[in-house]
DNA sequence: TCGACGATCGTTTTT
DNA sequence: CGATCGTCGA
């Protein structure tokens, strides 16, 4: 195989397929294509069949372009090359094995929120109000636990911290996983510690995948948790043929459970690991990769690594000290207008942001401005309400014993089976020790049995409506009839569509659109899988949170968190909102050194992206929470030598960003490390004066200040509106000072 | 049972 | 500001 194209530390790591080996590969140094080197090395001149290797990674993302670089130069069969992430193989495993741990192969996965509810729920039957107890508190214990690898019955490892069952967390934690079972379900974390279970307690089980996986690879290693840690240990314990590949500076994933000392450590478990380093970067500039190190070298934990290139100087980076937020987005919009103009392709441009939440000022500022642009991984659809209460339906109809998914749609929409009803159910459920659905079916086949409970003749036939609905839907599954076929009935039968399509809201009407492009899901993934099934369906949306983009690919101007943008590079990176409390937030200014140190490795992480230019925005003010806060520049900022970067301030006509600049300097200055609240009262007025003309009048029918009448609300006044033709939606503030939002062409309202 | 309303909260990043 | 929770009246 030829190597040419690799440098002698990559070649290495290529080379070195026995034993256990820690590749840390700093940003852009080319570790996908080592490792892509190092796999079609293992297959081609190794002759190690596809079936033995085992590739896992952290996010979908990676797993998905290392599966794309394989299979683009690579003449094998790749159908069993496993190249995945933890939690999609530890899913697997678990459908295989299911018997083993009492479940049953179409288990459902729970995400957070539906974990949230579960424990709801158990601190509702113990009488907990959520104000003594916060929901999200037990979460994180459980979180935690898992992390750690701990399952209820896990004997003490010296791998993993122990878990204090003495805490009245721990009770829950046992309720929790107690709650799960009987609902045949598995949430993300209980993917990985149901494998270690499994292998702790079924040393056949483990030895067969042992023999299977003769070599292992491990992508993003600083981002595993200890859970993941022991499991890979596991796996390779019998060849040790076992290769992580990370940077502990690109760690940013720790309150998620990423655990550094599995980087830092690696070497005291294997005494005899190769460790290799990739330190030349072939994307940045020198002025970026130097700036970008000095900015690292002030953190404690890390390997040390000294990242070079041989790339020329390159522009400076820019600071740009911004008014506030809006500013700061406009010039965002003019910067990203000019390059393109001047020839720069609009895909080789990303703007990032610390906080999704942030994205909307940049968004509205693109908007007016006319470029096209595209939030990447923004809201996940299958979080919204809709598309969740859909999957509440398909899971059930998959999953009989989800009573979860059960009590979210039996009155979805209304059927007049209220928490009254659903609380006997569930009691008497309780009693006879069977599930909610098991206990639906005996009510419609014995009613006489349950005279008890008192039930209304309505609510009666309602729950019997409901039950035969899910029954025919079962008949679908168990005729293999297509996903999406089944997903239709569901949707119309169900009654949602018509409740939907009822309420004349613009709203209800996005939601509709959701829904089909549910149906859209569903068929990309009927024309992609082998054998599609809705179970591979529910699994796939709830375990790869991307959307696929089908439609072709624009010419866009990319949008994400700093989190999203690992592994990803551009030529012109503009990182947008560097102040103090927002980057690094303050709850990592208020949690210590380490949570700066991570911050820190988040913004190495964006600087990093840049290729050729880096742009760093601050603004001085910014609109949160309702109101205007200074934080004042981020301390990254003064970690830049100055050598690197030209600060310019960001001048505008607007009035406020004077008003701004006076109130600072007159009082307090923003740099203090007090901020400055004003209250949301007096700048409103203040902004609609300097960035009403901005706001684009010309082809909106209903422009602010127009007085409309609205069929239900009467007389009121456009306050806000925003886009043109189809796409205008407006603020109405009626006589009665209420504030409404509408989609123009949907609202029943006309011009007086 | 259910919608409307008001008060009260809190807010990072995601497999 | 926005989402969520609890209370109230129909």
């Amino acid at each position: 195989m030829n190597l040419e194209h690799l440098n002698e530390a990559q070649k290495q790591a290529v080379l070195q397929t026995e034993g256990p080996v820690m590749v840390l590969a700093g940003a852009g140094s080319g570790k996908t294509r080592t490792l892509v080197s190092r796999i079609q090395y293992l297959l081609n001149d190794k002759k190690v069949s596809p079936f033995q290797l085992l590739a896992v990674t952290f996010s979908n993302k990676a797993a998905k372009e290392m599966r794309e670089r394989i299979a683009a130069d690579s003449h094998f069969d790749l159908g069993a090359l496993q190249i995945t992430t933890f939690h999609a193989f530890c899913s697997r495993v678990l459908r295989m094995e299911a018997q083993y741990l009492g479940l049953s192969r179409n288990f459902t996965i729970y995400d957070g929120s539906e974990q949230k509810s579960v424990i709801k729920g158990i601190l509702g039957k113990r009488g907990i109000s959520q104000k003594e107890i916060h929901p999200s508190e037990v979460q994180y214990f459980i979180e935690d636990a898992k992390n750690n690898g701990h399952y209820i019955g896990a004997k003490p490892d010296p791998l993993l911290d122990e878990v204090d069952k003495d805490d009245l967390f721990y009770d829950f934690f046992v309720d929790y996983e107690g709650e799960l079972h009987k609902s045949n379900a598995v949430d993300f974390g209980g993917l990985i510690t149901g494998v270690l279970n499994l292998f702790d307690n079924f040393p056949e089980v483990l030895e067969r995948y042992q023999k299977r996986f003769k070599y292992l690879l491990v992508d993003e290693y600083q981002d595993t948790n200890r859970a993941q840690f022991k499991l890979v240990k596991m796996l390779s314990d019998k060849t040790r043929n076992i290769c992580v590949v990370g940077d502990e500076d690109q760690s940013i994933y720790s309150w998620r459970g990423a655990d550094i000392r599995n980087i830092l450590d690696f070497e005291k478990l294997y005494s005899d690991a190769n460790l290799i380093k990739l330190e030349q970067n072939y994307r940045s500039s020198k002025n970026i990769i130097e700036a970008a190190s000095h900015v690292i070298s002030r953190n404690e934990q890390r390997k040390g690594k000294e990242l070079w290139t041989d790339n020329e100087r390159g522009d400076s980076i820019q600071i740009m000290e911004c008014p506030d937020d809006k500013a700061e987005a406009n010039f965002v919009a003019k910067e990203v207008k000019e390059l393109v103009v001047s020839g720069v392709d609009p895909t080789d441009i990303a703007i990032f942001y610390r906080t999704n939440a942030q994205s909307r000022v940049v968004e509205d500022a693109l908007r007016s401005s006319k470029i096209p642009y595209r939030v990447v991984a923004g809201i996940k659809f299958y979080e919204r309400k809709e598309i969740k209460d859909m999957l509440g339906y398909l899971r059930l109809v998959v999953n009989e014993k989800d009573s979860l998914a059960l009590s979210r749609v039996i009155n979805t929409p209304a059927r007049g089976i209220g928490v009254r009803t659903l609380r006997k159910i569930e009691d008497e459920a309780v009693k006879n020790n069977v599930s909610l659905w098991e206990l639906l079916e005996e009510m419609i086949n014995k009613p006489e049995e349950y005279k008890h409970l008192k039930l209304s003749a309505k609510v009666k036939s309602s729950l019997a409506g409901f039950v035969s609905l899910i029954q025919e839907a079962k008949v679908c599954e168990v005729e293999k009839r297509l996903p999406s076929t089944m997903y239709e009935k569901v949707l119309h039968e169900s009654g949602y569509y018509e409740a939907l399509s009822a309420e004349k809201t613009y709203e209800a009407q996005a939601r509709l659109e959701n829904l089909e492009e549910l149906v859209s899901a569903i068929k990309q993934y009927e024309a992609e899988a082998e054998e599609a099934t809705m179970t591979g369906f529910l699994e796939n949306i709830t375990l790869d949170s991307s959307v696929d983009e089908s439609d072709e690919p624009e010419k866009e101007v990319s949008m994400m968190t700093i989190h999203g943008s690992k592994g990803l590079e551009y030529p012109f990176v503009f990182v947008t909102g560097a102040e103090e409390s927002l980057f690094p937030s303050y709850r990592s200014i208020e949690s210590g050194e380490e949570a700066i140190e991570e911050e820190r490795r988040l913004f190495y992480v964006a600087m990093t992206r840049a290729m050729k230019k880096l742009y760093i925005l601050f603004a001085q003010g910014r609109m949160l929470w309702g109101s205007i806060k200074f934080n004042g520049p981020s301390r990254f900022l003064d970690e830049i030598p100055e050598d690197y970067y030209k600060w310019e301030f960001y001048k505008t006509n607007s009035p406020f960003g004077k008003s701004t600049k006076k109130r600072v300097t007159n009082g307090v200055d923003y740099d203090d490390e007090f901020s400055q609240v004003q209250s949301y009262k007096e700048t409103e007025i203040v902004y609609s004066q300097s960035f009403a003309s901005t706001k684009p009048l010309a082809q909106s029918i209903y422009p602010e200040g127009t007085v409309v009448k609205h069929k239900l609300y009467g007389e009121g006044r456009v306050l806000e509106s925003k886009g043109a033709g189809k796409e205008e939606k407006i603020v109405i503030l009626f006589r009665d000072g209420a504030r409404k939002k509408f989609m123009a062409k949907f609202a029943p309202i006309e011009k007086v």
